[in-house]
DNA sequence: CGCGAGTTTGATCACCATCAAAGCTTGTGG
DNA sequence: CCACAAGCTTTGATGGTGATCAAACTCGCG
């Protein structure tokens, strides 16, 4: 299931019906939007801190995360992105960037005008509660990320990240049954998790003993989700994602 | 300054007006929102877990939290909110509750309903943005946290927390110069830095050695700023105060 | 085949959790 | 107005999770 062939909002729109009936001619209004498409090696920064954008970043293929760093240099990544997602949507209202995003893997992105969001959300005000709603799903994953990072202990706090993963990829049609890619080395998952990347790797050692997950290059298999998810304490309400539409 | 003879909903539109021109007619709109003014004692849930709200809430004077519990039952809080702001705002859009809301001191809220609500973003396309924006501020205070939280040790979130608070409290005309009030115990402190409450009270005993701050009952003095700002590595650029209004 | 990025391992140490108990404050009722 | 109780703050002691430093190893890739 590779998303190459499809058009890069493609994704965007199918999560986005998941939890709203759009009508017809809605959802024309997004198939429609002007899109800029553009693919990025891993590591390459797309905003970055101070900027003030004009547009608007949809992950098309491929991982993003939005992270920030202290004045020592020392980095959290305070987001993860999977295709569908649009990681600065927040842009739109926020004049000055808070954060960097950059991508983690190779991606194929694009960029919507500002200009071209607002007029699309003018003339359909129920996208534009529909836009409103996604941010908001993101600060509620914060949200739940600041009790992960802050309330359990690096072993649990990955086997949530997990479990999070797994949902969220396959809310878009990504991932096998019990398996999904994940191309992300183990610093950047000790960055978002708030751990040294000794520690992280210590960590995944012990749940591939547990036999929680197992690894095949970038590859994730999860053998025995309950445990999963149990380890992890996972509770999907704040992804939000099985709810009756907006009004 | 007390707030005690104002309008319940009178902080809130000061802040916004603060980075948004209101038309007189949208003003007017906010100001006749319908709201149902009632106070509380501290510690008192006003909105848990799983809850589907139809109205949502305004704090007028005093503290509230936004918590979340581990299944073991520990806690975190996940922001902490002052005179002004829209505490659960995000229940206009996602129906059931992913966090849970309490006071903090004795409070008074206003709750407005999410119909009327809903009517006045309708009928004043321009306020919409503003509400969004003031979720996406607060989204934004939560990746703060997340990098404050993940990655500086305690004395320095502490001091983190204390350059923000003082922030935003001067931003709806609260606090005197180098002095506020924080009627919090050093618990929620420690559950809002995610320590335990014994370190917390040890890191306080040493930032007020350090002269960074000086405490006299509820009342919080900061006697250098650029110190406290130095030893919190604090930037208020995620805050957004000082923004050009959305368009 | 060799380079560089990423992973793994070992050893030491610091920050902070935890447990336990004693002082202190604040509000409430007698 | 005082006494009591409950909640909050403070202190001491011990131990664990995870940071840090250093170096070897693996693997994909040009």
């Amino acid at each position: 299931m590779t998303a190459g062939s499809l058009s890069p909002n493609t994704l965007m729109i199918l999560k986005l019906e998941s939890i709203f009936a759009f009508a017809d001619e809605e959802k024309q209004a997004l198939q429609n939007l002007p899109i800029q498409v553009t693919t990025l090696k891993a590591g390459r920064d797309i905003v970055r801190v101070g900027d003030r954008p004009s547009q608007c970043c949809l992950i098309h293929e491929g991982f993003s995360c939005v992270y920030k760093l202290t004045s020592e240099g020392k980095r959290q990544l305070v987001a993860l992105h999977v295709p569908g997602d649009i990681p600065d949507l927040q842009s739109l209202h926020l004049k000055t960037m808070d954060i960097s995003l950059a991508s983690i893997s190779p991606c194929t992105v694009g960029f919507i005008q500002h200009d071209d969001m607002r007029c699309v959300c003018e003339r359909y005000p129920r996208l534009t509660a529909v836009f409103w709603r996604e941010t908001l799903v993101h600060a509620s994953i914060h949200r739940e990320w600041l009790l992960n990072n802050g309330q359990r202990e690096a072993y649990s706090r990955m086997a949530h990240l997990f479990c999070e993963l797994l949902i969220r990829l396959k809310a878009v049609g990504l991932g096998e049954g019990d398996t999904f890619d994940l191309p992300i080395t183990q610093v950047e998952l000790a960055d978002a998790i708030g751990t040294s990347s000794v520690h992280m790797n210590r960590v995944l050692q012990a749940l591939r003993a547990d036999g929680l997950i197992q690894t095949k290059g970038k590859q994730v298999i999860v053998p025995d989700w309950e445990k999963l998810k149990e380890a992890g304490d996972f509770d999907p309400l704040y992804l939000h994602l099985e709810e009756a539409g907006a009004a």
